[in-house]
DNA sequence: GTTCAAAGTGACACTAGTGTCACTAAAAAT
DNA sequence: ATTTTTAGTGACACTAGTGTCACTTTGAAC
């Protein structure tokens, strides 16, 4: 096995993900990862060819254990019931939101591995993406959702709710209360 | 006067913008900017110390433009009407959103005239915000919003609704009435 | 204890940006 | 025509990052 490492996998993504949570895709440096992680740049080099593949390998890892937390959804109630589950399983992973962002920023002309990784990522969105249809047709199924709006708006529409800045510090739990009941009411009163 | 400009503030502007909309903050340089510009790097030096500088000048700009075509919306209709047409402008504004998140990204410890511009923006930001929630109070009185939301969201939610990325190519048209839809009666049919 | 394979290092050459400044160019004022 | 004033230039020194690689370190296997 040879020398011990000095750092791990999951550290080595820790520190990812919170400098690209603060700063952002630009704002990233082996320089800076490495002097978090307490070793020198050039040991980092042995592990990932480049900014933009290290970032793939981390995208790949946070989308798998999303995915996974995703997939443990209970799926049994009726809409309003999964519908409801679903915000609040957003609000737990909200810092998701930012991570998956940083998908678009990958530039194209890289190695094989960023590529492979891009494909990947992809599917696994179109993976989720057709769960939440399905929830979505639920709620079709059901009969209780207005046929004319386009299913990518309602999941749009959904998913944004997490970026909106919360600046007057309203209680998390007012807050997502809040939204679910515009989302699927509306802010007016029944006349 | 001496020697004529060989770009104007507005031509500086328009580059800088699209620089911005495309690539972000990070991404703007000074040498880009010449080159879209066909100056010389140095040039731009004379009317900017640096890109925090030249990024809030470009700022105040945009806010200006932007707040005084607000002023011109019809705030006579009642809370729905002009509700609607919050949202058509919001729509047609569109990459005012992108513009105003810059803002956040400009680092603290510049030059006077970016603390001061930033200040600046600020106030124009929560006199924007003072008019929206005028708006909101207008449905308020009119007694047709439900009283236990709170204000921050319902514009939050509203001002979010420019960032939902359209993948499916829905028509603007009929993507602008959905959101209308959702936001003011929710999601599903009345029962 | 020797060996050897993987982990880690730090110096090197390179790139792309920044900010400055002595200098040149051009248009207006005299 | 000369002077003045401002616009614009490009070379210079600097900074912060990249990617590489010969070399050192370390721990397990033999």
């Amino acid at each position: 096995m040879a020398r011990e490492r000095k750092f791990t996998d999951d550290q080595l993504f820790q520190a990812t993900k919170q400098m690209i949570i603060q700063d952002g895709y630009e704002a990233f440096t082996f320089s800076k990862l490495a002097s978090i992680l307490n070793v020198s740049r050039g040991s980092i080099y042995k592990y990932y060819e480049n900014k933009d593949e290290l970032i793939s390998e981390f995208l790949m890892y946070e989308m798998n254990r999303f995915l996974h937390e995703f997939h443990k959804l209970d799926k049994s109630g009726d809409f309003q019931t999964q519908f409801e589950l679903l915000i609040d399983f957003i609000f737990e992973q909200s810092n998701m939101h930012q991570v998956l962002e940083i998908i678009q920023q990958i530039p194209a002309n890289t190695t094989k591995r960023v590529e492979n990784n891009k494909n990947r990522l992809n599917e696994y969105h179109i993976d989720m993406y057709q769960q939440l249809q399905g929830l979505i047709d639920l709620g079709r199924k059901e009969n209780i959702i207005k046929n004319h709006l386009p299913t990518a708006l309602l999941l749009g529409m959904t998913f944004q709710t997490i970026a909106i800045p919360n600046h007057f510090n309203i209680s998390q739990e007012e807050w997502i209360a809040s939204i679910k009941e515009v989302l699927i009411h509306g802010m007016l009163k029944k006349e």
